[in-house]
DNA sequence: ATAACAAACGTTATATTATAACACTATGAT
DNA sequence: ATCATAGTGTTATAATATAACGTTTGTTAT
């Protein structure tokens, strides 16, 4: 059996710095930032990442390379992701809504495709932007 | 006043290798295949990608960063997108779904914000690969 | 027609993002 | 104890994307 919700040293390092950060946080700028706590190279970043990604505890922001932490406590498998990122000052939200959630996973594609997940990008302007 | 539809060479050339494709191109791999018609340059690509994003003749599979050929009339201003991606052979399928982007579209977010555009990227199993 | 401006081009170099491959270590299950 | 699995550290390299510069072409206004 894997272990439960046991991080290892790397995931509990980066996730810590991706929680605390505001914003999304590339994977060279995670590396730049845990240098001292002994981790050197890239491998070492984007396997924890992956990892925390398949746990639910991160997502990846396609458009921009980025991660950020789950703030939705319910999409542990995320499976239906959805974020409104701000055009100007990069900032990016997650968004849970249930409704909006439930409508699109139902949605099903006359090609007969069944769709295991999704991953919906909002841009515009935030309200400080505006 | 910026010509209306005329397409340059270089974009005219890109986009019909992306329009004749099967399936989501890559940059480089758009590269590799023009260098014959005198494209010697990754610039070149992009220039004319981005270009072509811009007028709505293309869009990004941003989760595969690959480049599909838009097929659906109305999304001009590829304001929204959405797609359905297999996991398994890559195949990606334009959705055009007057309701679906409708809804989504007329999504607001608590926050404030305004949308301008939205992307929608569905994953699943396509029929082939089931 | 031609000057002025904007868009597109070609090119070299480089930045950024991501993975391959290999040997080693720690942990958990039987 | 031993076997399997997951994680680590490291070097190297692949894949994706942009910067910067000077030139050429196409469009617009005069």
């Amino acid at each position: 059996m894997a272990r439960a919700q046991t991080l290892s040293r790397n995931q509990q390092i980066v996730l810590d710095i991706i929680e605390k950060a505001k914003g999304p946080l590339k994977a060279y700028s995670i590396l730049f930032n845990v240098q001292k706590k002994g981790i050197n190279a890239p491998q070492q970043i984007y396997r924890a990442l992956d990892k925390l990604i398949e746990m639910g505890k991160i997502h990846k922001i396609e458009s921009k390379n980025a991660f950020v932490a789950c703030r939705s406590s319910d999409c542990e498998i995320s499976k239906a992701t959805a974020f409104s990122i701000c055009e100007s000052c990069e900032m990016v939200d997650e968004i849970s809504d249930a409704k909006l959630s439930k409508y699109i996973s139902s949605f099903n594609h006359k090609k007969g495709m069944k769709f295991k997940r999704f991953n919906l990008e909002f841009f515009g302007l935030c309200k400080k932007c505006k």
